[in-house]
DNA sequence: ACTATATAGTTTAACGTCAAACTAATTTAA
DNA sequence: TTAAATTAGTTTGACGTTAAACTATATAGT
């Protein structure tokens, strides 16, 4: 008998895993990223977001190694940011080698119209699939990310 | 009495979990394409093994839409793939508009060989996170891909 | 002190993605 | 049949990502 063509093997269901998570995050990327304010990716929401939650004045370094990005992706992003003066970057004065990333007013009020612009798409989304639904999930999910980022060496 | 800190709002739950995902997405696309044959992208491999297991043959646009994918990346990777004579491409005789993607026996024998490097990553993976741990969550996955993908418009 | 090593940031090259503009070929409709 | 609309693919421009090379500063070790 060869193989029941019903059930999976290992590798096909941790591929298909794998590439569910890609595509959600491919589309649900996208998804944000047309609902947000013109010229605003996620990345850069991102940063602004972090920063408003967990304070600001973190080094580039800091902020790529909480976001799980390299250091040169995120000095193209705060170069974006800075641009649009989202953020002020100045350099560290107990480090020469270091700089301070710092929102500013501009940053603060387009990072909330991020979040005003989202609201109805994150509605629409949560009365299809309940937060608690997700939340049932997370625990996993973060458990695989924790053990991606440390088997990444 | 201001909001308990412990209780995420389902803002925060949904904007967590979709963090996650891309996160994991990430991470994981790294590490595949670290264990794979020099040169070879997740995507690139990607088309190859769908059309093994589904056959190939297909239109640009067909394999476009299978992997979620605008048609403008599609016309990417194939001809990535093309140049490194992994598929073929031929003009479709009954639309002279449409294309068929073909895959040679040498994009077979590459698919095997980056399944084959990627065994001792997914072993170890599947050692800390048992299929059936994946298998218990990738329904609620699919069914959030399903809605993302029919919201796209 | 001085050299060697490590750390913070930037830059570059190669890939990937999307959206939008543009070709070419096929349908549809009038 | 002809003109209009649709469909398949490609191209372009803007962003994002990684890895690796390169600068500049700091820290260790001798």
């Amino acid at each position: 008998m060869g193989p029941d063509p019903k059930t999976p093997t290992d590798a096909e269901t941790l591929f298909g895993f794998f590439n569910e998570i890609g595509i959600i995050a491919q589309l649900s990327g996208n998804a944000f990223e047309r609902a947000m304010p013109e010229s605003m990716t996620l990345p850069q929401f991102s940063v602004l977001n972090h920063m408003v939650r967990l304070g600001d004045g973190w080094s580039p370094l800091r902020i790529a190694n909480a976001m799980q990005v390299t250091k040169g992706a995120m000095t193209n992003t705060l170069q974006h940011l800075e641009r649009k003066d989202l953020i002020e970057i100045k350099p560290d004065e107990k480090d020469g080698r270091a700089k301070q990333v710092f929102i500013t007013e501009a940053g603060r009020a387009m990072r909330e119209q991020c979040i005003a612009t989202m609201i109805p798409y994150m509605s629409s989304f949560a009365q299809a699939h309940p937060p608690a639904e997700l939340a049932a999930i997370l625990p996993t999910l973060q458990e695989i990310r924790a053990w991606l980022d440390k088997e990444r060496d």
